[in-house]
DNA sequence: AAACGATTGTCAACTATCTTGACAACGATA
DNA sequence: TATCGTTGTCAAGATAGTTGACAATCGTTT
């Protein structure tokens, strides 16, 4: 993957500047169209609505809704779920940019995919992979130098 | 995060399925209306369509536009660009899967956001902790011990 | 039981967004 | 110039979403 392709790429993941409509997120969540516009009422959510548009919600907004929606079924008053739900906010968030930071490459290791998250801070000569196994995901260390002469050899 | 609040929520994220409309992708990847319905009909992309229903795309497929659109800008055919794209299609599937298996918490280190991935393979007695600096992103390895205490402080 | 406030649902009238098919336009190639 | 692949425009019609009004439901308090 080259460096521009790449850049470009985790451009568009990264700024979240993609949107859905009222009945996507409705229909993704579970939460119906009238608690969503109550909920928007409230400030609870928000979403991007110019004059005489619809209104589009993020991604992150998406994942907002559901997490009240949980913290509701656990029992919380909306209010109570709109508050923990805002404080949960930024997990998604910090876990895309590590990952586009981060990211160099798919790979397989040991014959199962694997991606290639860049020199490990603790030991420049070897390469931090996440394998995933059938059973989950494992992190190794990989000597960076027979990394090298395996990415010749596809 | 408790468990079933995280499963719950891995499992909205991780299954994908949520969707949005022709001109919310359009607006998204800079790719016409046009444009992506003509793609669709030549079976580079594909949405979701029930009869007498609007187009929806998933969160995928916008991806797997953009970079056909990409490999475009860098002069390849519509036919080429759309299998380059194919057989990059599965990387941010894979990097979901790794970080819904591994994820345990956000936390902080050294004072900055962290998220902790959980115990490091081929260290059992350490975490392995994704901390975001200013500068970029680097893995650290904690102590398991120390790190138990820090969370009973919170 | 009645009252109150918060929350949610239904509906009518209207607007936004999207669909298809037809045809035009454009660019690259022979 | 002709051909083919790709893209754009348009009309007629359908889907999806909006607002405001009012009703319904629920939980709490009096």
């Amino acid at each position: 993957m080259d460096k521009e392709f790449k850049r470009k790429l985790a451009e568009i993941v990264k700024d979240n500047a993609w949107y859905m409509g009222l009945g996507d997120v409705s229909r993704a969540t579970g939460i119906s169209q009238t608690k969503l516009r109550y909920w928007e009422r409230k400030g609870y959510i928000t979403s991007k609505q110019g004059k005489n548009q619809n209104r589009k919600f993020s991604y992150s907004m998406l994942i907002k809704a559901y997490q009240i929606k949980l913290f509701l079924d656990q029992g919380y008053t909306l209010a109570v779920a709109a508050e923990k739900a805002a404080a949960k906010n930024n997990v998604l968030k910090l876990v895309r940019e590590i990952i586009f930071d981060r990211f160099e490459d798919v790979d397989t290791y040991d014959n199962h995919p694997a991606i290639n998250l860049g020199y490990f801070d603790e030991d420049k000569d070897k390469l931090l992979y996440a394998v995933v196994y059938d059973d989950g995901t494992q992190f190794k260390l990989v000597p960076a130098k027979i990394n090298k002469d395996d990415q010749d050899s596809k």
